[in-house]
DNA sequence: AGGAGTCTGTTTCCCAGCGAACAGAAAAAG
DNA sequence: CTTTTTCTGTTCGCTGGGAAACAGACTCCT
């Protein structure tokens, strides 16, 4: 799937976009809108969720840590997903720390309401568990990409992987948070980011990077962004066709 | 939970051993017992899921690969769990390669069949949702572990992980494999295996290790373990209290 | 404007582990 | 028993990138 026919998807979730009215309409008064900086904090592990979150421009992340302070990435979250999936079974406790690492807006529902929609069979919770395997996929790709790439591949894909989901071509971030979620040490994302900027691929400011030429980094980027991607064009598009074949539209 | 507890369910699959009669009954004409070698094929990414298996003594393993062959273990899987969830969604293709580990015997059930028992909500269906968020967090921590840790610390764990799935202490594998279980070099696992040897903690013999002392190589291995296995635990654990909950016992 | 705080570019040292290669030992095949 | 195959132990050079440190640049605050 092109970025512009994601673009499609920007201005509203597309797990929300596919929820049928009536489910809509039982959850809007426990939905809101909000803007999220990555100062704001989603859930931290074991602690318990207040809501779930629907992103639409912001981007966010599964952080998982080690008892050194070590800190690693182990999956992203935009417009094409939700966060708060254990609400779904009844667990109140976030398994994993979540940040917010591209700012923008997010659509959250209070947990115990969203909860509710999981006491009977329903499209959407056949769809959140799609989704869920999907990001099984994400997963292991990012284990793969963390044993064997090095910090340039895994710094590529993280780049293109952020840039599917935020709205524009920059991305506000700086380098030392880059380096932390790709599991590597400040210093190395810069050469690596200076090298990107001299070949004309990306441009460097304070705090932000701006994608360039977006063909030229899928290129230089290992297979692990191509594999996350292609499965989660495949929730995407699996499931719009499983909708049309039931309203046969 | 301890090795002992843990022994009490290896005569029978954890989550098997959760069904209520009436469901084993109408999985039963499906159902069958066999005995697996590392040599036999349970999924190949990307092809037709035809059995769903729930290991007894085998210990199956989720690999993923990269283009140019490097291999590495996303997840194991041994009398706590199953392979083939995405049969529960409807899905009849693997998302990933899985392999047997160690030799031992499965219960398996026709996909088809088996695809039945999600047409309602039950609790097997919560069961395996639970499990599978479980598998998440093994997921996630693997790829930590990928990124931070040693050789050694990683072999570690996985030499832990496997006993816990085994019965009895030796382990039917050659230094090769477990090398590409843990994404390393044979050369660099066989060196490691050496040390733990002269520190008694286990017997090196041509395609079989021994676990000797259990104790101290949980003692040296990385936190990853830990957070695994009170994972796993904390699914079982919690199902267990559910279930007494219901049913008053 | 000036100073504090934050972000970026770069350098130096160092090592875990890869890549490659080979010899010996155990098992399997004949 | 001999040959072949499959494992295991070990060695050595090389490199990506971690750890530490510092200077310069940008931003924000007062």
């Amino acid at each position: 799937m092109s970025k512009a026919r994601r673009l499609h998807y920007l201005n509203k979730n597309f797990i929300l976009a596919q929820l049928p009215p009536d489910e809509i309409e039982s959850l809007q008064p426990a939905m809101q809108m909000a803007r999220m900086t990555p100062e704001d904090l989603i859930f931290r592990a074991n602690e318990r969720v207040e809501y779930v979150y629907f992103p639409i421009t912001a981007m966010l992340s599964w952080i998982a840590t080690t008892s050194e302070g070590e800190r690693v990435e182990v999956g992203v979250v935009g417009w094409e997903g939700m966060v708060g999936v254990p609400e779904m079974l009844g667990y109140s406790i976030a398994p994993f720390t979540v940040e917010v690492e591209l700012p923008g807006d997010v659509v959250r529902i209070r947990a115990e309401v969203f909860r509710r929609t999981f006491e009977r069979v329903s499209l959407i919770q056949n769809l959140l568990f799609r989704y869920y395997f999907t990001a099984h996929t994400q997963l292991a790709q990012s284990c793969v990409c963390n044993r064997f790439h090095t910090v340039e591949e895994r710094m590529n894909r993280w780049l293109l992987m952020a840039h599917d989901r935020c709205d524009g071509d920059e991305l506000a971030l700086t380098q030392e948070i880059l380096a932390g979620m790709i599991g590597a040490r400040r210093p190395a994302v810069s050469i690596v980011l200076g090298n990107l900027q001299k070949a004309g691929l990306i441009r460097i400011e304070r705090g932000r990077i701006t994608i360039l030429q977006r063909e030229k980094m899928e290129e230089s980027a290992c297979e692990c962004y191509r594999v996350i991607r292609e499965a989660f064009d495949h929730f995407i598009e699996d499931y719009q066709s499983s909708v049309n074949g039931f309203h046969g539209a």
